[in-house]
RNA sequence: GCCCUCGUAGUUCAAUGGACAGAACACCAGCCUUCUAAGCUGGUUAUGUAGGUUCGAUUCCUACCGAGGGUACCA
């Protein structure tokens, strides 16, 4: 229970006493000025409006009403209705000790106990390369893995690889004119991608080539014994590539079912549509019909007899709640697909192939390029993914050789990786999901305020201290020392830590738990620079060393949520 | 045409219907013989337009303007 439900709680008591009032919505927040109390809440203006009551008589009711609880100290009412509550600093200063204790634990919780969900998110293409789309479902995807796991649900993200699409016919098709009926073993993919890019150039003039890459695709999905092998090739390159990019992101998943795991589900699928009346023809093609529900219809089966993504999606759905059971579907796609899932949703509740389980399109805007334009293949925009990491990490490298000259060769690789990594994350992590955000190799790469590395510097400033210090475990201290605005403001910062991290598991933000990482390193740099740690007299030196300790705790647990590491010296 | 998302400072972004709209970058002025200056302190600048609901609107509703996306055989 976090300090926000508390407060909550001892509200709702009041209000079921005194005024009846069981389901009532209201809000516990942080007060916009520290003058105004550390939580605020709007409930008297809330009833005021329902009984058409003055709210201040109602907060002063609320107020007087109130039982103790040894978190607070004061209680206020303002204009035109809010109740404030000032902490105690005994009670705030005695949270640090459990903050210590409970470690790298600290603002984990078992609300999921006993809930799965499923992510679905990454999923790039074989034969293709990744770019910076990619990179912005697979960060934002692996940080609400992460917060789930740590809310104590079992989490399986999965990546759904477009492995088995129509471009496989048009890449075979493309392939044996170049190379043949031979196996190219060392094809990259940069050649597999020009295929591709080639056969859409050449079929513009030459469309009667589509047909000849559907037959191809045919003899693939019949597992015709070239044209398989060739698909293994392209899979496993591909593959290959990916790796080496996941290894960089430290990014794992519990499953990789791609399209072609699905693909022998498929013929079952368009069955039971028929069969419960949910598709029809329609034009040659099998469609579900969706006008009931103002939606478009959804095409479940070309006019070539071949299947769509969608026929395997609901396939997918069928599988996960099968396999799984599980309380939530998560999809981390660009909003671009948004009417697309919304007919995928419709659809496979139509087919009874989930029940409970909340859907969701968790979408994200897309990255657009220079002047807000989507960015565009052809003129050579669409920024390659690993060449972004791999200048990031050059620029780190120049960046850490200025600032500290005493990092061994291999420390400064493999700093130089955690900080450009960081950076690059965070680029993503610190925004909202839904804006579009405009693609800046400045920003970026950017490790000034407001980045990953001015979050790891500040772990490295703790860490540096503690280097000096002889005070290496944890000492039972006096908390009640630590009196300075500065350090208040940081316990305060600590202890509103689990509730970013929750806010952003439910609204699937991840960029909540940015800001206050982002506040609180804020807080900590201007403390550092104003209050002495180690020059402090014993006892207030070993509560503020405790204190550090904490921030840098906090630091990384929250920096770990976003996937993002954390060096001991940079 | 219809549907979805977004419009906040010069730029890039914050702000579960709340109190005086926050940062960062950039720009200007300071701070390293003192715990790593990737830092700190101070300064200038913003809610597209017009209505509505509300004690209170960047947030909700309506219209308009602007950007992006989608609108059955791509994903």
């Amino acid at each position: 229970m976090t300090n926000k439900d508390t407060i909550k709680k001892q509200i709702r008591q009041v209000l079921t006493d005194k005024y009846q009032a069981d389901g009532l919505d209201f809000n516990v927040n942080y007060p916009p000025l520290p003058e105004m109390g550390d939580y605020a809440t709007n409930v008297a203006l809330v009833i005021g409006k329902e009984l058409r009551k003055n709210p201040l008589t109602i907060a002063n009711e609320l107020m007087n009403n109130l039982g103790k609880n040894k978190m607070w100290n004061k209680v206020t009412v303002a204009k035109p209705g809010f109740v404030n509550f000032f902490l105690n600093q005994n009670w705030l200063t005695a949270q640090l000790g459990i903050i210590l204790k409970q470690g790298k634990k600290y603002g984990n919780s078992n609300e999921g106990k006993g809930k799965t969900v499923v992510i679905d998110y990454s999923a790039p293409n074989i034969a293709k390369k990744m770019h910076v789309g990619h990179l912005r479902s697979t960060v934002i995807g692996a940080a609400i893995c992460n917060l789930h796991k740590f809310l104590g649900y079992k989490v399986i993200g999965d990546n759904h690889l477009g492995d088995w699409g129509t471009q496989f016919g048009k890449l075979i098709f493309q392939y044996k004119k170049i190379y043949g009926e031979t196996i190219k073993k060392n094809i990259t993919v940069e050649e597999m991608e020009k295929l591709y890019l080639d056969f859409h150039q050449e079929a513009k003039e030459r469309p009667e080539m589509e047909a000849v890459a559907r037959k191809e695709l045919k003899k693939l999905q019949d597992h015709e014994k070239f044209n398989y092998r060739l698909w293994q090739l392209f899979y496993r390159v591909s593959m290959t590539e990916f790796k080496k990019v996941y290894d960089l992101l430290g990014v794992k998943f519990e499953t990789w079912h791609g399209e072609s795991f699905y693909h022998k589900m498929l013929p079952g699928v368009i069955a039971e549509a028929l069969k419960k009346g949910v598709a029809e023809k329609s034009q040659g093609a099998l469609i579900v019909n969706l006008e009931k529900y103002g939606l478009p219809p959804l095409l479940i089966k070309k006019t070539d007899g071949a299947y769509l993504y969608s026929t395997s999606d609901l396939a997918t759905i069928k599988y996960r709640h099968e396999k799984y059971s599980p309380t939530k579907n998560l999809y981390v796609v660009a909003d671009q697909q948004c009417l697309y899932f919304e007919q995928l949703f419709k659809t496979s509740e139509l087919l009874g192939y989930h029940d409970k389980e909340e859907m969701m399109h968790i979408k994200f805007g897309l990255i657009l390029g220079k002047g807000g334009k989507k960015m565009s293949t052809r003129e050579g925009e669409v920024a390659d993914l690993m060449e972004i990491i791999n200048e990031g990490i050059e620029k780190a490298k120049v960046r850490i050789k200025i600032k500290n000259k005493n990092l061994s060769k291999i420390e400064l690789e493999k700093t130089a990786k955690i900080i450009a990594l960081g950076a690059i994350k965070y680029n993503d992590l610190s925004q909202n999901r839904l804006t579009d955000i405009i693609f800046d190799w400045d920003k970026m790469l950017n490790f000034e305020s407001g980045s990953a590395p001015y979050l790891q510097y500040t772990y490295v400033r703790v860490k540096s201290i503690f280097k000096k210090s002889k005070d290496q475990k944890i000492k039972r201290s006096n908390y009640k020392l630590l009196k300075e605005q500065a350090e208040i403001k940081l316990m305060k910062d600590l202890i509103n830590f689990p509730e970013a991290v929750r806010a952003a598991a439910e609204e699937y933000k991840p960029n909540i738990v940015a800001l206050h990482l982002d506040k609180l390193a804020a807080d900590f740099h201007s403390y550092y620079e104003q209050v002495p740690i180690l020059k402090a007299d014993e006892k207030i030196r070993r509560a503020r060393l405790d204190l550090i300790r904490a921030v840098a705790q906090v630091i990384k647990i929250g920096l770990e949520l976003l996937g993002v590491k954390t060096p001991e010296k940079m």
